[in-house]
DNA sequence: AAAATGATCCTT
DNA sequence: AGGATCATTTTC
């Protein structure tokens, strides 16, 4: 089943642990490529120091952020690669939920072409690298999730919650007090994470 | 108009 | 441990 506008509108690190298990799939000229979500962190908008829209910086790359939750937040980072978030709570609030490592479900053999390597756990083990797997760029940015191109579905089968791991997020040193938060969630025992619990 | 800065990845 | 590489943001 889709996830519909009332998933994202609600509190930040609900959805960002909720997240855990969804299938995220794009389909593009290419071919469709999915996968299953194993990691994220949260950012939560003016009182976060690691976020981008920290003190309520409202600028043309953080706008949608302050739209309604179920868009893309799409951001090119060391200008190389695209990290792909979710919008997430009501209008106003600049939340999001940056989407960490997937493991590949479909289309993996296009995913493996686009990465250039043919190790399945490395497609999607990552923020920049799954949006390379995936095709998702510039042109992702502000998406309705609700739409019918780039969007989140759930499987049915629920997360045992003790299955969901909470700790610090990664490679934001110059956040001050917000470096502990414990807004990372990872699916315990992936084989598929960004780095290590 | 110019400088600084990365929510990363790959190679050594 | 260091370099690639550039859009966006911040500063002058």
């Amino acid at each position: 089943m889709k996830l519909e506008r009332d998933f994202y509108t609600r509190d930040t690190l609900t959805i960002a642990r909720q997240l855990i298990g969804k299938v995220l799939i794009h389909r593009t000229d290419e071919g469709i490529t999915s996968g299953r979500i194993v990691e994220v962190e949260a950012y939560i908008g003016p009182e976060d120091k690691a976020s981008h829209s920290h003190k309520g910086i409202r600028t043309g790359r953080t706008n949608i952020q302050y739209g309604p939750g179920g868009y893309a937040y799409i951001y090119l980072i060391y200008g190389m690669y695209y990290c792909m978030n979710i919008v997430t709570n009501v209008e106003e609030k600049p939340e999001a939920v940056l989407i960490r490592a997937l493991e590949p479900i479909d289309g993996i053999e296009l995913m493996k072409k686009r990465r250039k390597t043919n190790n399945p756990i490395n497609l999607c083990n990552g923020p920049g690298k799954l949006c390379t797997a995936m095709a998702i760029d510039k042109q992702c940015y502000g998406a309705d999730l609700c739409g019918s191109t780039l969007y989140l579905e759930d499987e049915g089968a629920a997360i045992d919650q003790e299955m969901i791991i909470a700790t610090k997020r990664i490679n934001i040193d110059y956040a001050k007090e917000a470096v502990d938060y414990p807004w990372r969630f990872v699916l315990s025992g992936s084989r598929c994470l960004s780095a290590k619990p």
